[in-house]
RNA sequence: GCUCGUAUAGUGUAGUGGCCCAUCAUGAAGGACUCUCAUUCCUUCGACCCGGGUUCAAAUCCCGGUACGAGCACCA
C-alpha cells in the first residue's frame, strides 16, 4: 500500500531558506473564513522551507473597492492571532507607487506596452475581433508624452489607460493587450490612508501592481486561487518581456460553506453600515473576529484548511467540519459548567443531606480540580424539559422524584437507569445567558449559570447543552450551532 | 460565445501505470467506557463521472462526452 502523505504537497524546486511567499488581500474589511486559507497555505510553507512570509495589501483601488483605514492594523493582528506569529514582512501597495511607475515607464520605454486611448467599449470590439486598436502602434515617444500626460492629470478617468501589449490573436481573450494602469479621481473618491489621500490619480491594476511587486521582493512561489488563474497567464507575459522568471505558483479550487452560501467583503460592509449587523465580529459574521469570538480556535481553523488542502477541486462543506476539529482542540481544556435553561426551581426533600457536593471541572483531567457547591439551600433548579420526565438522577448526586414543584430524593446511589440530568442550586448559581445563532438569526436565552471566577474568552463545555464562550458581559455563546444542512 | 480548470464513499481527502477488490478524517448506524446528549475507544456502512483508446497492466496516460467552477472589468 502506498504511503498516505500527510500535510502539504511539496513545493516545486523549493530550497529550504530560499521560499519566499506571500498573502495579499485588499484591506476593504477584515479578514474572514476565506482569507484564513490563503494565511494557513502559505504560512504554513513557510514553516516548512524556513522561507519569508510577506503579508501585503493590495489597496489599489479607492473607488470599487476602496481600503478600510482600520482594518490594516486589524489584519495584521488577525494574522499574527491565525498564524501564531507576525509576517516576515508587510508591503503596502499604496506606498509603492513611485516603483510601479518606474517599471510602468521602463514598459512604455522599451516598447512592451502603450497608452490606450480607446473607451472599455471600443477595446472590447478590439479584443473581441482580434483586431489591433489605433493606439496599439504609436511609437515610444508618443506613448512617453501620454504616460506623462496621464501623471500630470491632463485625462479623466476612463478616458485613458495604460495596456501591456501582449498578442491580440492569442487564444485566450483575457490575456490580450491587457490593462496595467489607469486613472482614479481621488478627488472624489480619496485613498483612507492620509499620507496616501489625493496624491495619485494613476494607479496600477492587480495584475501589473502584483507581477511588479512578486519581482520586487524575490517571491519564489504563489499559492492562490484559481480564479487567479488567467491572472498568472496575463503576468508570465509581462514578465516575459522584462525578462523575469514568474514564481512557481499553484492554485486552490472554490469553497462553499453550506451554511453561508455566497458572501464577500464588499457585501458584508454594506450590511454592516446598513445597520444589518452591528459590526464584523457579529457571530452570524464569517469574518476571523466573528468566528473567533464564538470560541472557534485559530488551531482548529488552520486544520480544517489544512485537511483540504490545496486541490483545484471546487467544494462544499458544511460547518460541522470546522466545528469537529473545534472539539478537538477545545474539550481537554474546557472547564466543565451547568447552565439550565428554563430553569424550574424545586425544593429539594430527604434527610441527610450532605453539605457540600463536589464535581470535577472536567472529568478527563484531574488536574483541574474541583467544583464544590454548598448544599444547604434545599433547593435545585432543573431544566423544564427534564422536570417533566418525573424521575431523575441528578449528576454526581441523587436520585430524585418530581412532585409538582418538590425533588424527593429517593437515594443517593444510583438505583436505576433513569436519565442522568444537570443541575444546579440557587445558592451556587446566578442569572445566566446563553447566546446561540441559527438561520442568520441570534438568540438569547436566560437561564441559571453555575457561579465560577473564569476569564472572558475561556470556552467551558455548558453540560449537556455544548461548548461555549465566555463573553466580556459574562453572557456565554455557543460555540458550534446546531447545525441544520439544508442545502 | 471564447478561454482556462476540475471530476475518488453523504462530506472532505490520499493516491501521478503494477504495492489499490483504493488511504485517512468526518458522517451515519451499532457497541464499550463514562453519574453530561461531551470526550475516548471498538465495529460496521460507503467511492475511482460516462464512453472509447494506449498498455501485459489504468483511479493514475490519451481522445471524446457530460457536469460543475473560474476568467474574458479602467475590482481585488
Amino acid at each position: 500500500m502506498k504511503e498516505r502523505r500527510t500535510g502539504l504537497p511539496e513545493l516545486k524546486d523549493a530550497k529550504k531558506g530560499n521560499v519566499v511567499l506571500r498573502f495579499a488581500p485588499n484591506p476593504n474589511g477584515p479578514l474572514s473564513f476565506g482569507h484564513a486559507r490563503g494565511l494557513v497555505i502559505n504560512s504554513t510553507y513557510r514553516e516548512m522551507y524556513d522561507g519569508v512570509f510577506i503579508l501585503r495589501f493590495d489597496d489599489t483601488d479607492t473607488k470599487v473597492k476602496p481600503p478600510m483605514l482600520e482594518a490594516y492594523e486589524r489584519i495584521q493582528e488577525e494574522t499574527a492571532w491565525l498564524t501564531g506569529r507576525k509576517p516576515d514582512r508587510v508591503v503596502i501597495a499604496s506606498d509603492r507607487m513611485e516603483a510601479y511607475y518606474e517599471h510602468a515607464t521602463m514598459m512604455l520605454e522599451k516598447g512592451y506596452g502603450y497608452v490606450c486611448q480607446c473607451s472599455a467599449e471600443a477595446f472590447k470590439e478590439h479584443r473581441v475581433g482580434k483586431t489591433d486598436c489605433p493606439c496599439r502602434n504609436q511609437t515610444t515617444p508618443e506613448n512617453i508624452g501620454l504616460w506623462e500626460q496621464m501623471l500630470n492629470r491632463e485625462f479623466s478617468p476612463g478616458d485613458v489607460v495604460v495596456r501591456v501589449k501582449t498578442d491580440m490573436t492569442l487564444k485566450n481573450p483575457a490575456l490580450r493587450d491587457w490593462p496595467a494602469l489607469r486613472l482614479q479621481d481621488t478627488q472624489a473618491h480619496p485613498h483612507p490612508r492620509e499620507e496616501v489621500g489625493s496624491k495619485y490619480v494613476v494607479w496600477p491594476l492587480l495584475d501589473f501592481q502584483s507581477a511588479v511587486e512578486d519581482h520586487l521582493q524575490g517571491v519564489t512561489h504563489i499559492v492562490r486561487g484559481k480564479d487567479l488563474m488567467d491572472s498568472t497567464r496575463k503576468q508570465t507575459l509581462l514578465y516575459e518581456h522584462f525578462g523575469w522568471k514568474y514564481p512557481e505558483t499553484m492554485y486552490w479550487g472554490r469553497v462553499k460553506v453550506h451554511e453561508w452560501g455566497g458572501f464577500s467583503t464588499s457585501k458584508m460592509r454594506l450590511d454592516i453600515e446598513e445597520g444589518r449587523y452591528p459590526g464584523w465580529g457579529d457571530p452570524r459574521l464569517p469574518t476571523l473576529e466573528g468566528l473567533k469570538g464564538r470560541g472557534i480556535s485559530d488551531a482548529a481553523l488552520r486544520a480544517f484548511w489544512l485537511e483540504l488542502g490545496i486541490t483545484q477541486k471546487d467544494i462544499s462543506v458544511p460547518l460541522s467540519t470546522l466545528y469537529a476539529h473545534n472539539t478537538k482542540v477545545v474539550d481537554a481544556k474546557a472547564p466543565r459548567l451547568s447552565f439550565i435553561r428554563e430553569a424550574v426551581l424545586c425544593s429539594l426533600e430527604g434527610s441527610k443531606i450532605p453539605e457540600t457536593i463536589s464535581h470535577p471541572v472536567n472529568p478527563n483531567d484531574d488536574s483541574m480540580g474541583l467544583r464544590t457547591w454548598n448544599m444547604t439551600d434545599g433547593t435545585v433548579y432543573i431544566e423544564q424539559e427534564d422536570v417533566e420526565k418525573g424521575h431523575l438522577r441528578l449528576k454526581e448526586f441523587a436520585d430524585v422524584d418530581l412532585v409538582g414543584s418538590r425533588a424527593i430524593i429517593t437515594s443517593f446511589e444510583r438505583s436505576d437507569k433513569r436519565p442522568i440530568v444537570h443541575w444546579i442550586t440557587e445558592g451556587n448559581s446566578t442569572e445566566g445567558t446563553l447566546i446561540s445563532t441559527s438561520n442568520n438569526e441570534i438568540h438569547t436565552q436566560k437561564g441559571r449559570i453555575e457561579k465560577h471566577s473564569l476569564k472572558s474568552g475561556t470556552i467551558v463545555q455548558l453540560e449537556r447543552i455544548g461548548y461555549a464562550r465566555l463573553q466580556e458581559d459574562g453572557s456565554f455563546i455557543l460555540c458550534h450551532e446546531a447545525s441544520v444542512d439544508e442545502k
